[in-house]
DNA sequence: TCATGATCGAGAACAGTGTTCTTGTCAAGT
DNA sequence: ACTTGACAAGAACACTGTTCTCGATCATGA
């Protein structure tokens, strides 16, 4: 795919790429709904037809724009993520880089974070695909969680006593992304993941106004209390 | 608006309610992208140009449902909020049943769901009519935070210590809606919001899928913990 | 080298959409 | 009784996504 072996499939390689980035950038402009194949089409001097040979419909060409989010709010957090990990003594400053460079990128990109947490639009975006850079997305937003549990700087929560269903519901996270770590501490993350994504689709979808005049000063503080709940303190 | 005094006001009226019908079930069915004017006037058996005495513009008939919506999950939430105070002494359960209405309500209208808190889908939906809705709901959920401070039974948070810039930021919502508590406990009802916001979004709009295995197990726990950090555990 | 086959771009066409304008009809108010 | 207004319908326009056909172009095997 990415190995072009004759000249006509570089064009061809090329060509999408610059479908791709008009598409990208009407999205940006106005939004997925207002995303059309014909007005890309113009915008490239092509006969909307002629799309059809790199694109198999419009819900095609959104679903790659729809990856292309994903990946990107991915790179931008992992980036974060390796940027801050220099710091082994700052826990707390670690531990808040990626939240905010999530929220930074999802006010530079209101449209493509819609696309990524806000209502699906089509009868379905391609799944298999997404599961990838979203499996990168938390664990670079629980790193510093695994480094500090590894380093033994992780508070263990007093008394889980939690019931086995939700042990059991989360077990595939508990696994896959915090293993070793108690039920409690897990539960903790996916609330931590559940405030982050809704307090930056709050702000990002508008629904902060006349009610929280500086988000970023109400954002900052969510992310230290997050931490402190889920046992970075020292 | 709701005084019918002619013959000719009542079935106006009625005709209108009938395409608010009709409109409501298709975008239960099949999400506000495929509401298609024409496809309603053509169940309701009438041209499509007869719709625009009714609706000014298909974007008008959609900022009726989105202001429907917001009515109908406020109502849900204030049933809930006055049937759980009646129980004085159960302040978890009267805490969690707002939560849980929310819950419920956004699955079993999903797409609505989406309209209130998902992607804002058009230019701009109508701002000025959906603040009130918007406010009961706000209110429904921290009712029960209120009337425990009134019992005196809110426990106060350990050393405020947040910084100006967040109260500042956040005296809106301090003065009309929890008036007289610590700015502590003001950001953390915001911080409860934007988790049960999250939490509710995440699984109605798929993101638990093979991570969460049964999303109601850790909304509740969530729910508990919420009211924990909000100060209310007599 | 050249012929064959695949790929490509363009154009026309179809069904569907939101929206506007015009025309006729019917009920209400003076 | 007549006028005025609201109403429903139809035609039309400018869009949209999508498909089909038809040459033109390129890559490759004989």
């Amino acid at each position: 795919m990415s190995a072009p072996r004759s000249a006509r499939d570089r064009v061809r390689q090329e060509l999408t790429r610059e479908i791709l980035d008009v598409a990208r950038a009407h999205l940006a402009r106005d939004g997925a709904g207002a995303l059309s194949l014909r007005s890309v089409a113009r915008q490239l001097e092509m006969a909307p037809s002629a799309l059809y040979r790199y694109f198999s419909s419009r819900d095609d060409l959104l679903s790659a724009l729809i990856l292309d989010a994903y990946e990107s709010l991915a790179d931008c957090a992992e980036e974060a993520a390796d940027a801050a990990a220099e710091h082994h003594d700052d826990l707390a400053g670690r531990w808040s880089a990626v939240p905010r460079s999530m929220r930074a990128w999802a006010l530079d990109h209101p449209h493509e974070w819609g696309l990524v947490f806000g209502s699906p639009v089509p009868g379905y975006q391609a799944p298999q695909a997404t599961v990838v850079p979203y499996a990168r997305l938390a664990a670079a937003v629980v790193s510093p969680v695994v480094a500090a549990q590894r380093h033994g700087r992780l508070r263990q929560p007093p008394v889980p006593e939690r019931p086995d269903t939700l042990a059991a519901s989360i077990r595939p996270v508990a696994e896959e992304l915090l293993p070793g770590l108690p039920t409690a501490t897990v539960a903790r993350a996916l609330q931590t993941w559940a405030t982050l994504i809704g307090i930056i689709s709050l702000e990002v979808f508008g629904h902060w106004r006349n009610t929280v005049l500086e988000p970023s000063a109400l954002f900052d503080q969510t992310v230290a209390d997050l931490g402190r709940d889920l046992g970075l303190d020292r």
